[in-house]
RNA sequence: UGCCCGAUGGUGUAAUGGCAGCACAUGUGACUUUGACUCAUAGAGUCCUGGUUCGAAUCCAGGUCGGGCAACCA
């Protein structure tokens, strides 16, 4: 997993090219959230693009908080969205800033907007000026205000900073062009009022600014040089480069790129948030969530996170990636690095009727079949075992990898065994199985070389611990749960994503930190959850192997 | 509807005027003390129509289809 691809891409051609010809000598970027949310893996690609490309330059890239909307934001998220960049990898250094920095700034340049002309106060309301905006196909009229002098518009402006006017009562407008095709050009609102208290700068403004406004001047001030954003800014771009054109400040660029998608997965920040007000899952963190906080839970690693998002790259075409791409390299990255052990799930009894009842061996078995360097451990072994129920089947076929009577199947690491008899209830379910072992065949092979297809896992019942162990699935039933236009995305969750069982683990497993990552043998790959202890123990199920249901 | 953007196997992504490659997914086979891993192998692609050129996925024109924008959100 660590094997860097070589990556490139559009921006990084226009980096390359910026560089060659002295355009920059640095390369600065910034990732820069607003805090009003929990961030996700479509944040994730973003992040990755960021940091990853100041990492190939040699530049540095700042976190900056985008605080310009204090309705909307709270510091609650400011200390998550720092853990999980962190968790992915990547250190903005002293490079920590908030929009609300620059509040003074950004004043001062509204005002040099005014004085040149280019802004005015406008005091038409949110719908009036809608219909002075008029629609793409006609120009709009021009408001009421916008003739007004530079003087009055000065002492307007600072009437509204002053509070001397009611929250919505006017605006401060760019003068741009009423006719402009694009519509964010057609004068946007650059300084609104919003009595509320900002967790950075308390009461001290009564007046923030606009998204539009604020995040080219940030950009400049900081001397970012290639300033990232998703699609959808692309029709800002031109209001980005007037701004700083008419202002005359340093010039950073606004390059676009495609969100990611994927399928089987919801990224919009409104519907997560109503999955979790709605109780339908546990949370922020709930392993089925997209959030890198959920993924963390489930068991995923950052570094498949960041994998991912080298393989999907960077591109303006809105495509939908395969969840199975990620997966499959999730399963790559945790066939190696995690250790093996062995865990029942759906347990049945086995009594190896030739095997002393008052007789513990201990195996050692090794904690990964390709890394010899991993080690082994030792695990107990006694006359009642726990395996699991499918690993028992009438009248099997003999492709079937299990139990079936007459058939002697390898105890994974412990002896050769041969089913002889099958107890059931009143109903003819089997409850369990009579076995004899081969006590010439310790660690699992047979001294006369026979050979033996089936090897299955299994859990000393004397030993074994009861464990909850949660079974993930996928979220929704459907590829696309955004693109059904009867229904909406909730009527597309799988009401089996989350599966319970009791299970039967090994010891060793009830001692281990949460957060701690195994392949549970034939099973899946699993992960200690955050509240496993060893008196309650606690596992989240990652994935399935390759190639087993779920 | 106006403006902007995009289009390469089922999916994602390379090829920067010169052999269309890689990965995932799918099928088949081998190996296996995990139905895992690993290995081998197969099928499958340049949206359409013209033009420029010795040569076009790439450049040009027109079209088709898909996405975005029209908050005092970011």
């Amino acid at each position: 997993m660590n094997e860097e691809v070589k990556t490139t891409n559009f921006i990084h051609d226009i980096i390359d090219a910026d560089l060659a010809s002295g355009k920059h000598v640095e390369v600065v970027t910034r990732f820069p959230p607003e805090p009003n949310g929990y961030l996700h893996i479509g944040h994730a690609k973003a992040i990755h693009l960021d940091f990853g490309t100041a990492e190939k330059y040699g530049g540095r890239c700042h976190l900056r908080m985008d605080d310009t909307n204090p309705e909307a934001e709270d510091e609650e998220y400011v200390k998550a969205i720092q853990e999980d960049i962190r968790w992915l990898g990547y250190d903005w250094g002293r490079h920590l800033y908030w929009a609300s920095d620059y509040f003074d700034t950004m004043y001062e340049y509204a005002i040099r907007l005014i004085k040149k002309g280019k802004a005015y106060v406008c005091e038409l309301g949110k719908e009036e000026f809608k219909d002075y905006r008029g629609i793409p196909t006609e120009p709009g009229k021009e408001p009421p205000g916008r003739g007004r002098s530079i003087e009055e518009n000065l002492a307007l402006f600072e009437k509204m900073k002053n509070g001397g006017f009611e929250d919505g009562a006017c605006v401060l407008r760019a003068r741009i062009d009423m006719a402009s095709p694009n519509l964010h050009m057609r004068d946007p609102a650059l300084y609104r009022i919003k009595r509320a208290t900002h967790h950075n700068t308390g009461d001290k403004w009564c007046i923030y600014p606009m998204y539009d406004f604020a995040h080219c001047i940030e950009d400049s001030l900081e001397g970012v040089t290639h300033s990232m954003c998703t699609m959808e800014f692309e029709v800002h771009r031109p209001l980005y480069d007037w701004i700083l054109e008419e202002l005359d400040v340093f010039r950073s660029h606004q390059y676009e790129f495609s969100k990611l998608n994927l399928t089987y997965v919801v990224l919009s920040k409104r519907r997560l948030l109503q999955l979790v007000n709605e109780g339908l899952v546990g949370g922020w963190d709930d392993p089925r969530m997209p959030t890198l906080c959920g993924m963390r839970r489930r068991g995923f690693t950052p570094e498949a996170i960041k994998k991912l998002c080298t393989i999907v790259g960077c591109t303006k075409y809105e495509g939908i990636t395969e969840i199975e791409q990620f997966e499959s390299i999730v399963r790559d990255d945790l066939n190696e690095a995690s250790l093996r052990a062995m865990a029942v799930l759906d347990p049945l009894k086995v009594v190896i009727e030739n095997y002393p009842d008052n007789l513990v061996e201990e195996f050692e078995v090794p904690n990964h079949p390709q890394k010899e360097e991993l080690g082994t451990r030792k695990v107990p072994f006694g006359r009642e075992l726990w395996i699991e129920r499918d690993d028992y089947m009438d009248d099997a076929p003999s492709k079937f990898k299990g139990f079936t009577i007459g058939r002697e199947v390898r105890l994974r690491g412990a002896y050769l065994a041969t089913c002889n008899s099958v107890e059931r209830d009143a109903g003819g379910n089997v409850v369990g199985l009579r076995c004899t072992y081969d006590p010439e065949t310790k660690g699992g092979s047979a001294p006369d070389g026979r050979k033996v297809r089936s090897t299955i896992h299994w859990v000393s019942a004397r030993h074994a611990v009861d464990a909850e162990i949660r079974l993930y699935d996928r979220l929704y039933t459907v590829e696309n749960p955004l693109g059904d236009k009867e229904k909406e995305f909730k009527d597309f969750l799988n009401p089996d994503s989350l599966k319970v069982a009791t299970g039967k683990l090994e010891p060793m497993l009830a001692n281990v930190e949460p957060g701690t990552r195994f392949q549970f043998e034939r099973v899946g790959y699993f992960c200690a959850d955050l509240d496993h202890t060893p008196a309650k123990p606690l596992f989240n199920r990652t994935l399935t192997l390759r190639g087993t249901k779920a």
